[in-house]
DNA sequence: TGCCAGGCCGGGT
DNA sequence: ACCCGGCATGGC
């Protein structure tokens, strides 16, 4: 098992090439980027991320600041906007409000930064461990609706495996780094976009075909 | 036009 | 414990 997914990582690799992931220029973007694209197209949320950075929202004091209807405001484009601003606001809230909280708060170690993160109301185990992978860069390998696809079409989980299951599977299997979780991850999403949508009922002519 | 997107929560059985 | 509806805009 530990071997397909390893295979399935070179496959990726060899037929995409590096992805240069997360998209989001600073921890705090990655980090509002992670409430904002649950459930929701990546071209939308880069909409609400300009929005809130030319209205001068991409801080944390900015942030904790503003009214929750203006944040809302900002981020519409994003999708579910009165749920997403009142997530931010809990986020906040968590982190802090000065600038330098946050370099404070993605500084803990990795259980005390996934357990904070999962008490925070509107925070689940995706946009948790994406925060931690991605903006705090520890090794925490992120399960997303397209992983759960392709390992569940491939015939390598079953389709009720839950998120902490496939998580196991990824983080058994992989050496622990930061820059290979943030590849992988990447690739799968990039995978499931071009050959593993929701609609279909097979992944077609996709690379990893003999998995 | 209808379906889907890098989830999560809360209420009803 | 499970299941399901709600949340919402924009792209193809």
């Amino acid at each position: 098992m530990a071997e397909q997914i390893l295979e399935i990582y070179h496959l990726l690799h060899r037929h995409f090439g590096p992805q240069k992931w997360w998209p989001g220029e600073t921890r705090l973007e990655i980090t509002v980027g992670a409430v904002l694209t649950q459930n929701t197209n990546w071209r939308n949320v880069e909409k609400a991320i300009a929005n809130l950075k030319g209205a001068g929202l991409l801080s944390l004091a900015a942030l904790a600041e503003a009214p929750v209807e203006i944040l809302a405001d900002h981020i519409r484009p994003s999708g579910y906007y009165n749920l997403k601003s009142g997530r931010l606001k809990n986020l906040i809230a968590a982190i802090g409000s000065s600038d330098d909280d946050l370099e404070n708060f993605l500084a803990g170690d990795l259980e005390t930064l996934r357990h904070d993160l999962l008490a925070v109301k509107g925070i689940g185990p995706e946009t948790a461990d994406s925060i931690i992978l991605y903006a705090a860069e520890k090794p925490i390998f992120v399960v997303d609706a397209y992983t759960h696809r392709i390992l569940s079409r491939h015939e390598l989980i079953w389709a009720e495996s839950d998120y902490h299951e496939i998580q196991e599977l990824f983080m058994t299997s992989l050496p622990e780094d930061v820059a290979l979780y943030n590849e992988f991850h990447a690739l799968l999403v990039r995978l499931g976009k071009e050959f593993c949508l929701k609609g279909r009922p097979k992944c077609e002519n996709c690379p990893l075909q003999g998995v």
